[in-house]
DNA sequence: TAACAGAATCTGACTTGTCAGGTAATCCTG
DNA sequence: CAGGATTACCTGACAAGTCAGATTCTGTTA
């Protein structure tokens, strides 16, 4: 009855087993998103979120996002979107302007600055990608793999609640 | 000549496809390191990281680990192991005593409260991986995908630098 | 054995996020 | 159309990391 005999059941052994496989894969995933982000703040000179902002704003073209959209494709509150673009704005990336449709809401738009580091900041990601994420994967599993993370980071996208 | 023009190219296609899929990836990884994260901290009164001390400490056992191996173990430097640790010791689940082979070093070792803690939320987290990660994916696929991910696990732990 | 390089940990200053609570504009609804 | 609910964004207070440098101890070596 001791709490230290829990852990010798055929459960917990289960469980512990499956904690320790989980526990790889999302150390896995921190190095690499640590590496990378490393890497493009190295060659860039843009932190981690600047790129996925710049990448967003790039995909959407045209008016430009506002700053409840940016914070929504994000995992960062509207407080965090309002700060990472206020830096994003001072370094010349991105520029704000009001929405003539609703003033309340201003539109996040990438100067010409930010394309072109949006642009290069990409290939260097890219290239990253293939280096740490792939090669070491065995040729033949590539696709495969892929198309798997493909299936489960849309279920689990679809299943997280989102954030404020 | 034009920067937006270099976008148009097919490795430039290519590559943002890349992204594209690698950033769905870290999307869910994210979420559901979040996700989980939140359970246990609502579940179990400890933060993310508390919980995989816990489990580090859990695992080693005995004397306990120093103040190096823990922040070797996890993506902290020294000195974010040290605040982290300071709380989980303010918050009874730790204790620091020195090592007597060396007076520079601290170990740190799991009270009983801390093992109970542990046990708890090792259980927690095992259920909500299965409901979250596992659930989701084919059934015929798990076992295969866990696989992949152990490789790959290995493979990136290995290229990845350490902090200090 | 004195001196110094290196290791283990801690600390001050800072960064960058969260959270809760503003403020201004918009949308309903009687 | 007045007035309350809601929405969009911002801000002050705080949390929890990073980083560089200080402190204390160890081990080697001249």
């Amino acid at each position: 009855m001791v709490e230290r005999a829990e852990i010798s059941t055929a459960k917990d052994a289960a469980d512990h087993e499956l904690i320790l496989a989980f526990g790889r894969l999302q150390g896995a995933a921190n190095r690499l998103e640590y590496l990378l982000g490393r890497a493009i703040e190295q060659e860039c000179g843009i932190s981690h979120l600047m790129f996925e902002v710049l990448l967003i704003l790039g995909r959407a073209g045209g008016q430009g996002l506002s700053m409840g959209a940016i914070s929504q494709e994000q995992v960062l509150t509207t407080g965090g979107a309002t700060r990472l673009v206020d830096r994003m704005e001072a370094a010349g990336l991105v520029e704000r302007t009001g929405d003539p449709g609703d003033r309340r809401s201003r539109l996040v738009r990438l100067t010409p600055l930010g394309e072109q580091t949006a642009v290069r900041a990409a290939r260097v990601h890219a290239e990253n990608i293939e280096r740490y994420f792939l090669e070491p994967l065995p040729a033949g599993d590539r696709k495969r793999f892929m198309e798997d993370l493909r299936i489960l980071s849309h279920t689990a996208r679809d299943r997280l609640p989102r954030l404020r």
